[in-house]
DNA sequence: TTGGGTGCAAATCTTTTGCAGGTGT
DNA sequence: ACACCTGCAAAAGATTTGCACCCAA
């Protein structure tokens, strides 16, 4: 296994990630860093990327239409996206563990993890519904 | 909207998806359909694919891994990937209602789906290791 | 010094799309 | 006949990777 050198580009992308919390992807981040580090390729980003969720610093979420995304908390809590303008907040409410545990129930191989992904309407394009911009 | 005219090839993908359980992608959908027209080509895989997840007589399956996965089987289910051979199976066991009211509970917006993902390793896998065969 | 990290660019993989001709209704 | 559908191929989007050089330990 790799020995894991200091790199200041992979300190920035984790200090980055976790001052945010709109789950940005590979994309922003990659903008995000080029203030900081003009030179930054993406495939810096998406290496360090890739090695901070493998470490378990960063996690990786996936299928919310586009490009992946990427989140700075790493405690265990799902995810919900607005299906009108596309953003994905952080939702803390489920019990994993019953879950896991009734899924079991009718299952004959071992459950370690899962992931609840929530599908809606958020507040803000509610409101803008009512307000009555319809375009 | 699409007046939507019968197409053989539509139908021998429905067809072909409902008599499977094992979640096949797009590819292997087009391999499959290869067999009984040898000139379909991927793109019409793919559209039509993408159209009947529109009208809701398969169900789209993305972040698996790779590439996205199709799921004859509409009713309300939940997925279970083994992290060992990758295969994605069926789980009929959670009470997706009472996830949801449950969600809503600490959230400002309205939620009007979820997808809940287990991970784990399934029977075969844990058989597998118990034999031996550890490569 | 050494092996991991980086920038750059090409490659890969997956999915979408434009177009001209074919087909269901 | 009129739209929708198809095959083909090119394009687009996201992510990975080979390579030569750079830098932390």
């Amino acid at each position: 296994m790799a020995a894991l050198k200091f790199s200041r580009q992979r300190e920035s992308i984790k200090e980055f990630l976790m001052s945010r919390n709109d789950h940005p992807t590979a994309d922003t981040v990659y903008e995000n860093m080029k203030i900081i580090y003009p030179n930054i390729s993406l495939g810096t980003v998406y290496r360090n990327l890739s090695l901070l969720a493998d470490i378990g610093e960063i996690q990786k979420l996936s299928n919310f239409g586009g490009a992946d995304r990427f989140d700075g908390r790493t405690d265990e809590h799902c995810h919900f996206m607005c299906t009108e303008c596309g953003k994905v907040m952080d939702l803390h409410s489920q019990d994993f563990d019953s879950l896991v545990e009734k899924a079991e129930e009718n299952f004959t191989g071992r459950i370690t993890g899962c992931s609840i992904r929530f599908f809606g309407v958020c507040e803000e394009c509610i409101n803008q519904k009512k307000s009555g911009n319809s375009t």
